[in-house]
DNA sequence: CAGAAGGCAAAGCATCCGTA
DNA sequence: TACGGATGCTTTGCCTTCTG
């Protein structure tokens, strides 16, 4: 199993501007971002309500204005906190676009951050004097860089060098330990897994088998990583599957369960209810015609 | 020696089945 | 589609073993 086959297959802009702006609106209940990963980097804005992001090994709750920065390779997602919905705009941006050849830069900020021997601050926020200048250089590159006039291209250049010069200045220094870094590509593989399987039944111990781990060190490596236990991944990733093939499609809530995984249909429903808060026909009464 | 991984047992919870 | 009960799988804590 190639874990880099979890890797999103999204172009982000182009070999010439390697970057791309999205702004996202997440319903009350929805999902703010499934969980993928890829070799940009990127800069999550949210920009109104709260949202808790994953980001590697860590949880950060995010309120408005408040941001994280997420590491090239580094498994992420989000969910909504609370029943307002939320929104957030992301920036992500291939390390090509902070240098153009074998410069100081390169050597000193994007060959250390590619090869995990540094690693700078997550979560950003307003609280200290670095994190709020960020914040409001992060709010300028998102205007800027809607087009891509000579001055705009620039600006969200020399914007994006001025942040990440903010961030270098409150770097963590040391080398990411490779035993953190073995775990996270096991759980890769495992989630790859979960993503191409997960309309047939998978077993603790298949995953277990993949990864070359015991059940119990599996469970605890998979939650220390992703915050969840496995079962709990696997339906809550099944569940936002059946949402989508209940609003996308007239098909029945039995033929529903049973193409995301779900043996059981009274059990599907147990479980959609707990993710979703309502049972597969109310949610599907709610986005009718919507 | 410290941290990572495995083994084991108990508790909790997911899953299935029958029924309304 | 929902509910309740039975069964077995998953998760967790604790201890031991392994590895660098």
């Amino acid at each position: 199993m190639n874990p880099m086959s979890l890797k999103e297959n999204r172009v982000h802009g182009r070999p010439m501007y390697p970057i791309s702006v999205y702004h996202m609106e997440c319903a009350p209940g929805g999902t703010v971002l499934e969980c993928h990963w890829h070799s940009e980097f990127e800069f999550i804005l949210v920009t109104k309500g709260r949202a808790v992001f994953q980001v590697g090994t860590g949880s950060f709750e995010l309120t408005e204005g408040e941001a994280v920065f997420v590491h090239s390779g580094e498994i992420h997602a989000g969910d909504p906190v609370g029943e307002a919905g939320c929104s957030y705009s992301a920036v992500v941006f291939g390390a090509e676009l902070l240098t153009g050849s074998m410069d100081l830069v390169q050597e000193k900020c994007v060959d250390p951050l590619l090869q995990r021997v540094c690693r700078l601050p997550v979560k950003i926020t307003g609280a200290a004097e670095w994190g709020a200048e960020v914040i409001r250089l992060l709010g300028r590159m998102l205007e800027s860089s809607a087009e891509e006039t000579a001055s705009q291209v620039l600006a969200t250049k020399g914007l994006l060098l001025l942040i990440m010069a903010q961030l270098f200045s409150q770097g963590e220094a040391g080398e990411v330990p490779k035993a953190a870094l073995w775990k996270t590509e096991q759980i890769k593989t495992a989630l790859h897994y979960i993503h191409e399987h997960y309309q047939r039944t998978i077993r603790l111990k298949d995953l277990c088998l993949l990864t070359n781990m015991s059940e119990g060190h599996f469970c605890r490596v998979f939650r220390s990583v992703m915050q969840y236990s496995p079962i709990d991944y696997i339906n809550k990733y099944r569940t936002q599957q059946a949402a989508k093939l209940l609003e996308r499609t007239d098909k029945k809530i039995a033929a529903v369960a049973m193409d995301t995984g779900f043996e059981n249909i009274s059990y599907f429903t147990s479980v959609f209810k707990t993710h979703m808060g309502v049972t597969p026909s109310q949610f599907r009464k709610g986005t009718a015609g919507a």
